[in-house]
DNA sequence: CTAGGTCCTGCCAACAAAT
DNA sequence: ATTTGTTGGCAGGACCTAG
């Protein structure tokens, strides 16, 4: 992390490193045409599918009472497999701060990088994000902000299995990881080629970004439907914003299409539009619609009107063979219903709309479930995560809900551990320590590395090889982390940073050096190493402080 | 090719809040 | 006191870049 906020300090000009990055993680057809969007913070990714092949018993029940979560869904049980995690050849456009966001970025206008393609939107975003100041910080959140999703409810869709691996298999090789990816493409299409779709596409919308937030919509949309986005791309090279990254990992990434062009309120699908074939998302594939104690269902004949269901409404999809039904909650109703009493009810009605905020408030992600296990998708980039957790610690890094900063420097992070890696490497403190030669290392990857190459044995085996000794230079878990809400920082000074190391969390954290318990002495638990970074105790501060000396063999 | 670096995500323990 | 939810550290894999 330090590296990369440093870099993406010093990085402007070469847009290289994050073009070659978004390039590898292209997948390797690349897409002849991609959209770009001008200025405007994309992310595209192309899904695909299929609904043929696989005969499901499809079932669509949503119970009406239930809540957002509810989802009976019957599928074809199919032994898990093929869920790469892969590359998916989605494209995303990253957001590209607008001016007043990270537009200073290296990336983002220029002409010569390459959209971004790939998954890795979002970690574009993160090392974008990182590279902030504290005061860009506000300006990128706000754009980062814009595209949260925070009003809507979460998204269930249901995919066969068949779907999955037919889908998954196409799209990579070799997956890793459980998480599946899912590419929905038209089913005519052929991953490799055109550009062309965008007209056909449709768009998917994500209302909640569209609908309600006041900011810029980061927009979620693509550019280009879904499917030609992702696994089209244009050689053209379209503004994209992205710029970082180095060290991407590629992801597998389920994605949805949006509207390239919708604005906010163009985006809403109401069910009414729906019926009535107004909106033109849905015009041409309305099979039939159905009412059902609160909820419409609509029978879809092409996947890409599924792309064009709108995110913002509780989506319960049943894919079938070239059908698709959907079970969209009438917009509103789905919230009340949530508000309803049938689960447990806080109080009275004016809980109800506490309740709801709450439930809203987690509303980033779409839940996936196949073979009765759950994945859990960003609503933002789509990325799949087998835990909720996981995606709510991914999801602050398009919210910025909270920021990490760095004690020691104006650097802001979205992620604790990022922050903490990145201070780790202010202070220079060593913990890892080779128990065979005595060496001392600043990470996990480092001393991995030094076993396996100097001593040829696995780190990762069953004998111990490495001792991670207490961080000395960092007070741990303080939760020392900003809120976008707050105007104050807590744990940082008003030059914005705060070189104490103790923090609580009730207000006086990170003004005093006093936490509420006192840590224990690290002289009584750490004893110094030859190669390790030697600390002194600050008396003049207090316990928590302390010097550190790097040595300078680091 | 290798070393060093970053990013990511499952897992889990420590906390905090709610019941 | 117990349960539930949140936070953040750790492990280790994947990938990238530089030498």
């Amino acid at each position: 992390m330090p590296s990369k906020v440093k870099d993406g300090a010093s990085e402007t000009s070469t847009s290289s490193p994050a073009q070659k990055d978004a390039e590898t993680q292209v997948p390797a057809i690349r897409p002849e045409s991609q959209e770009v969007m001008d200025g405007m913070p994309v992310i595209t990714q192309s899904f695909s599918l299929r609904g043929i092949e696989y005969e499901t018993t499809k079932i669509t029940v949503s119970d009406s009472d239930d809540e957002d979560d509810d989802v009976i869904f019957c599928s074809e049980i199919v032994p898990p497999k093929e869920c790469t995690k892969e590359t998916n050849t989605a494209t995303q456009n990253q957001p590209c701060p607008s001016p007043a966001g990270v537009s200073d970025q290296k990336s983002c206008g220029s002409g010569s990088s390459p959209h971004l393609t790939s998954t890795t939107a979002a970690q574009k975003l993160t090392s974008s994000a990182t590279q902030l100041s504290p005061n860009q910080t506000q300006s990128s959140t706000e754009s980062l902000v814009s595209a949260t999703p925070q009003h809507l409810t979460p998204n269930i869709i249901v995919l066969n299995k068949p779907l999955l691996n037919s889908s998954l298999g196409a799209s990579s090789s070799h997956q890793t990881h459980v998480t599946p990816t899912i590419n929905l493409v038209e089913e005519n299409q052929q991953p490799s080629n055109n550009g062309s779709l965008t007209e056909a596409e449709t768009t998917a919308v994500d209302d909640e970004e569209a609908v309600e937030d006041d900011v810029d919509i980061i927009s979620s949309s693509s550019p280009a439907s879904v499917s030609s986005s992702s696994l089209v791309q244009q050689p053209s090279v379209p503004k994209a914003a992205s710029t970082e990254g180095s060290g991407v990992q590629k992801k597998q990434v389920v994605t949805f299409s949006q509207e390239p062009f919708a604005k906010p309120g163009e985006l809403k699908i109401k069910i009414s539009d729906v019926l009535s074939g107004n909106n033109k998302e849905f015009s041409s594939g309305v099979a039939s619609a159905h009412v059902a104690e609160g909820q419409k269902i609509i029978t879809l004949d092409t996947a890409t009107e599924i792309e064009g269901l709108s995110t913002g409404c509780k989506v319960y999809a049943n894919i079938g063979e070239d059908t698709y039904d959907i079970v969209i909650p009438v917009k509103g109703d789905s919230e009340e219903r949530e508000a309803k009493p049938d689960e447990t009810p806080r109080t009275s009605d004016g809980d109800s709309s506490d309740r709801k905020r709450m439930k809203v408030k987690h509303d980033d992600h779409y839940e996936l479930i196949v073979d009765g296990r759950v994945y859990y998708i960003c609503m933002v980039c789509k990325r799949s995560y087998a835990c909720l957790t996981s995606l709510r610690r991914h999801f602050n890094v398009h919210s910025w809900e909270k920021k990490y900063p760095c004690r020691y420097c104006d650097k802001v992070f979205p992620l604790a551990e990022y922050r903490t890696k990145h201070e780790i490497h202010h202070t220079g403190e060593r913990r890892y320590q080779c128990l065979t030669c005595g060496k001392s290392f600043i990470n996990y990857q480092i001393t991995a590395s030094h076993i396996r190459s100097v001593h040829s044995q696995d780190p990762s085996g069953d004998t111990k090889l490495y001792r991670l000794n207490p961080c000395r230079s960092l007070q741990i878990r303080q939760y020392a982390y900003i809120t976008d809400r707050s105007s104050s920082i807590p744990g940082i000074n008003e030059g914005g940073i705060v070189y104490r190391v103790g923090t609580g969390k009730d207000g006086t954290e990170g003004t005093t050096s006093d936490p509420p318990t006192k840590p224990i002495s690290w002289d009584d638990i750490f004893v110094p190493q030859g190669n390790e970074a030697i600390f002194k105790q600050n008396p003049s501060e207090g316990s928590t402080e302390f010097e550190f000396v790097i040595p300078e063999s680091y």
